[in-house]
DNA sequence: CTTTATTGTATCGAGTCGATACCTTTTTAA
DNA sequence: TTAAAAAGGTATCGACTCGATACAATAAAG
């Protein structure tokens, strides 16, 4: 639904301000930790969602739908992260035409290094925990709000998602793709997520 | 302060996945919009900074530090900007060094019509009052916080700076640059903003 | 009056990005 | 079963961003 540009809110604006604001600053913060590695900020994305996705998501095509790219644009950067020795391709074994994409060990610690970066940690270490979890909250709302209404994949945890079913020994099962998950897979972000609202 | 990698709550990198993405979602969003006048995100960015500034912050140097980047890339993007009538610069009177630019009508009618972008209004007209003002106020204590931990400049309004001062007849003045302000320019963002705590 | 800092422009190379074309594999429909 | 459509992925092109560097003009400091 569109609104007209004669009826938005005060706090609408107030609130795009806010979010542009702080977009501007990660990314100014962004382009620095990765300028240590000679990495691009959108290279830097690309890594860290491989970092947290799970195994039915972690393809090209998944990336170029999380960071709303293009399939080129995102191929190029691939290629880059290959050659630096940051990532591997492995072929689907059920599907020839996907590909899945496997952190190296040396991309992983680049990962964990790097993000989040020192500018969110020197911010948010100086906050009581109170007001972090209440930041913490409303972001994620925010977040939410802007997936439903826009009608976009929300790529959320397994834990959270519709599919996920816990079966009578304690075990985690999607029914989706129809596979049992273990304790660390429902932690990871999947392309198929579904809120279970 | 820089933290060690050791000691990072997970409060915070929850707060930087949700910034991280929202900014990727903006990102996209603000591309969408900028795409049906041919600009790119960051003339819209530029546009959108000059046309909530005031007169002491609308010079290129003043852009630059807004936004980040480095002079040369402020230039760049400005020369487009100019050369599609979306705003002019004047020479400063006083120091002819500097430059004044200015929105034009078109320029000026652009942005109302497309920030906030239509992605957030669809979002944030959806939320209750009462979850729009928390969200925005958990905005504003992230915001306030990343910049006085590093040290940035805050680009506040100037009814919010220890510069500012009321006269006895009820008038605003400045005393940084010693000039009386209206109650229009009260509500702009200078780049000589320091918080009066 | 000379040095230094500030504001701004011009140019170059590396990289992002969307668009398009193309190839291969899988799925669907006839 | 076979032909058509859809999906995943790569390659290439042009427009643009960006940092770095060099340079010019004005202002401020000593």
């Amino acid at each position: 639904m569109v609104f007209s540009r004669y009826y938005i809110g005060m706090k609408t604006t107030e609130i795009y301000s806010f979010v542009e604001r702080l977009s501007e600053l990660l990314k100014v913060d962004s382009r620095q930790a990765g300028a240590e590695f000679g990495l691009q900020p959108v290279q830097l994305e690309v890594l860290h969602y491989l970092s947290i996705c799970n195994r039915y998501s972690d393809s090209p095509m998944a990336v170029t739908e999380y960071l709303g790219l293009t399939k080129g644009t995102v191929s190029q950067t691939l290629k880059v992260l290959e050659s630096k020795g940051l990532l591997s391709k492995q072929l689907d074994v059920n599907d020839k035409r996907i590909s899945h994409l496997k952190l190296s060990v040396k991309g992983a610690r680049l990962i964990n290094k790097t993000i989040p970066t020192a500018m969110f940690v020197n911010a948010c270490e100086l906050l009581p925990e109170k007001n972090q979890t209440e930041i913490a909250s409303s972001l994620k709302q925010l977040l939410i709000t802007l997936l439903e209404a826009n009608n976009l994949k929300t790529f959320g945890v397994c834990k959270s998602c519709r599919y996920n079913s816990k079966t009578k020994e304690g075990n985690y099962f999607c029914r989706l793709v129809e596979q049992p998950l273990s304790a660390d897979d429902i932690q990871l972000i999947c392309r198929e997520h579904s809120n279970s609202d």
